[in-house]
DNA sequence: GACATTACGTAATAACATTACGTTCGATTG
DNA sequence: CAATCGAACGTAATGTTATTACGTAATGTC
């Protein structure tokens, strides 16, 4: 396996300050945070993040234009389909996979000769510590 | 019943404008193509999107930023989930809704005390023609 | 008519993402 | 070792998507 892929100077910045946040961050959320560490510009911010959200390192959530550190269990790198569920109050993100769901899509995809690259599954609304709140 | 729900000028320039179009557009491009209608500003497009999405007449895909008539059987305006299969080379987008997917994501949240607001499911992929081509 | 609500027009700005071009760094290999 | 190759980097400019702000006009209700 490829397991000790090191990361860069760069990637580590981003993933660490992705690691450190308690939420999403935005691209341009991070380059602010890592001005201090050198960075100028959002390219350096979205080269990382590539190469980060390639190896399964980092999530994009496609509903917010934001980006997750992985939280998961799942094995990164893989093609497994993960759901996220997004408290649109507090910011917390909760990934979860669901077989039946994952085969059901598979099935669907199956039945309409539809070959799947990449699947998003965002439920956007409110955590339980918020509903209580 | 919803369908006498009458659309405002705008609403329906745009509305007519996705209808004619043959996938997804952003709402820029929809701007472009009403200039000649008397369209000068994103906003006039963005106030439109708005309420048509929230006719059910309009859907937003997330991964793409952009926008789609309705193609589905569905209820307009209910909280239907509907998941999307989009075709990254023709562009084409597909509509359907999965009673067992549905229930498995409401039985994670009931299980995890989520309120869910809006669920956003989206295959991004090649169709059965494209990938036959 | 007074009032609330919804939609509209316009301008400016904010937020998100990519293209282009050249350089640097590290690994491979002859 | 140095030639070479590919990944990563720096910087600037630009492109794309979305919102804020402010005022006006049309529409429905009482
Ligand atoms: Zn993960
Ligand atoms: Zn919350
Ligand atoms: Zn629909
Ligand atoms: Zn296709």
């Amino acid at each position: 396996m490829t397991e000790a892929t090191a990361l860069t100077r760069n990637q580590s910045l981003v993933h660490n300050t992705l690691r450190q946040a308690d939420g999403p961050l935005s691209a341009y959320t991070i380059l602010d945070r890592l001005r201090d560490d050198g960075f100028r510009a959002p390219l350096q911010v979205y080269r990382a993040l590539d190469k980060l959200t390639s190896l399964g390192l980092v999530h994009r959530l496609e509903s917010l234009n934001a980006f997750v550190a992985c939280a998961g269990e799942h094995r990164h790198g893989e093609n497994e389909l993960i759901a996220f569920a997004i408290c649109e109050r507090c910011g917390q993100v909760e990934e979860f996979a669901d077989p039946v769901v994952c085969e059901r899509l598979e099935a669907w995809a199956g039945d309409n000769a539809f070959h799947a690259d990449k699947t998003t599954i965002e439920i956007r609304g409110k955590c339980a510590v918020c509903r209580a709140a």
